[in-house]
RNA sequence: GGUCCCAUCGACUAGGGGUUAGGUCGUCACUCUUUCACAGUGAAAACACGGGUUCGAAUCCCGUUGGGACCGCCA
């Protein structure tokens, strides 16, 4: 595989406060990317609608993506010759390139009010017209122009989009694009307050950090002529572009909140494991190909194997189902003292004594091939921490107090009070022991203890139920029912 | 509505001119385990449609249909 060391890739989220399942993938493609290629990854918190300002976002995002084993070479937390990294901290940058812009007149002052622009839009809409600035500031005199700035009224730099061309680029997951220019807006560059809309920071910043591949979502693939005819104004290259296909909701709309959870955040409470999680969102929309099988990869090998030309070109539903089993599946082979490490917290709420970390390490081993994720665990913990065991159906109620049961109880109850302590192994002696002295054996036999002993006809397997439970609670619940 | 993108089982996908179109989740059945689950075996289940190109198209081209994204002084 050939190495590009120069391969320089961003991830761009706005700090809302939360991470989206969406922008973790994009997050994770331009990660695996980097690491695949040897390249650099970098962080750039895109903080320029100061209306959508949310505090501790940032440290959030890292943070969160961190624990995720997404990390960056450059960025806010570590620095870098290319910074700063926060789009908030370059406004002169961007307004020196806007000037810039202005002087090559391919940009101009445009004066509008928000509310005016509105009421053009309705006309535009009431008309069934293509809504999208008619361009009156175009052509503004210079004069104009400067009577309206020494007047001191409020002003927007928009982009002059040239009429009858065609923007042409070559994505590499969607191919060759092609836009006709007289359908692009007259773009915004920069605000009224000052700062710099997405189109114009993202095209500076990726220049002036040297991006060399923008891997984003593909909602963004409309905007890429208006970015390309800045790159070209400007005199700059553009960068290789990679547009990912969406995440979908089950009815194959974008993935929204409406539909279920979308912040990263949330599957990580619900204890979904990082592993997991990484693994699930990686195959969608990627996968090795080659006739590869194998689902399960960890990052490493996600690292080795990531192929931006294998990123799939349509939308992909997000299947929680398969996330279960994919969890459920991570959970059932992970190392079980780190496993219990990170149940803990979802015992909390439970009666579970988890001062005691062998005994919950115990349920936690005879619970987990039930659990698609963590906070299943309350669920199941009930019948190792119950005083009494309640039976309310009738059905079952009969079946315990048949004669054959009350027999087995008080042959197992003998039996168990010589042991000392008792363990999984020497319960399956007693039970076969009291088998042969009262010769109840089969469902007469198992179920009843199960009963006796959980209050249900299912759950996890007897004799290590009987181990966590101890002697004494077993022969205590077993009286009961003699 | 306009522009752009997309199209293999219900979902994620492999396959990219000649395949009995393969795998995974889910569903169903059976086996195992004297429970449920796990595990194992098996089944049902797909190339959107119509034209080309070709000896031959799921695969290449065009169109249709369907779906989606975008059309903000948000990113």
């Amino acid at each position: 595989m050939t190495k590009n060391n120069n391969v320089r890739v961003r991830f761009a989220p706005s700090p809302t406060g939360y991470i989206h399942i969406g922008s973790l993938r994009t997050a994770l493609f331009n990660f695996l990317y980097a690491r695949n290629t040897g390249g650099k990854n970098i962080l750039r918190i895109e903080d320029t609608d100061q209306s959508r300002k949310v505090d501790g976002a940032v440290d959030n995002l890292i943070k969160s993506l961190g624990l995720l084993g997404i990390d960056f070479d450059e960025g806010p937390a570590q620095g870098g010759d290319k910074g700063p990294y926060y789009q908030s901290e370059r406004l002169a940058i961007y307004r020196k390139y806007c000037d810039d812009l202005l002087e090559k007149k391919a940009a101009y002052y445009a004066f509008e009010t928000p509310e005016v622009l509105d009421e053009m839009r309705k006309l535009q809409q009431l008309e069934g017209r293509q809504t999208m600035y008619d361009g009156r500031a175009r052509d503004l005199s210079e004069e104009e122009v400067k009577e309206n700035l020494n007047k001191g009224i409020p002003y927007v730099i928009r982009l002059k989009v040239p009429k009858d061309e065609e923007v042409k680029f070559e994505d590499l997951i969607k191919g060759v694009i092609k836009i006709e220019t007289n359908i692009i807006d007259d773009q915004i560059l920069l605000k009224s307050d000052g700062f710099p809309t997405y189109h114009l920071a993202n095209v500076i910043d990726d220049h002036l950090m040297e991006i060399t591949h923008i891997i984003r979502g593909e909602e963004w693939i409309t905007s890429v002529p208006k970015h390309i005819l800045i790159y070209k104004a400007l005199g700059w290259d553009v960068p290789a572009m990679a547009h990912v296909p969406l995440i979908l909701n089950p009815d194959k709309t974008k993935l929204s909140k409406r539909q279920g959870d979308v912040a990263v955040e949330d599957y990580l409470n619900k204890g979904y494991l990082k592993e997991a999680l990484i693994n699930f969102i990686a195959m969608l929309g990627w996968n090795p190909g080659e006739g590869e099988e194998n689902e399960f990869f960890s990052m490493e090998e996600l690292s080795e194997k990531f192929l931006l030309e294998k990123v799939q070109s349509s939308g992909a539903v997000f299947n929680v189902d398969k996330l279960n089993w994919m969890n459920n599946s991570y959970i059932k082979n992970y190392d079980p003292d780190k496993l219990l490490e990170l149940s803990l917290p979802y015992f909390k709420g439970t009666d579970v004594d988890v001062t005691d970390n062998d005994h919950t390490k115990k349920i936690l081993l005879a619970i987990r091939v039930y659990l698609n994720k963590l906070d299943e665990i309350p669920e199941h913990t009930k019948i190792f921490t119950q005083d009494k065991v309640v039976i309310e159906d009738v059905n079952l109620l009969e079946i315990i107090k048949a004669d054959t049961s009350v027999t087995v109880f008080k042959e197992l109850i003998s039996q168990l009070e010589s042991v000392e302590t008792l363990t999984a192994e020497i319960y399956k002696d007693k039970i076969s022991e009291v088998q042969k002295v009262t010769g109840v054996k089969g469902k007469l036999l198992f179920k009843p203890v199960r009963l006796a002993l959980t209050g249900s006809e299912n759950g996890p397997d007897l004799p290590s139920i009987v181990e966590i439970l101890g002697k004494e609670k077993v022969i205590k619940f077993l009286k009961e029912y003699i």
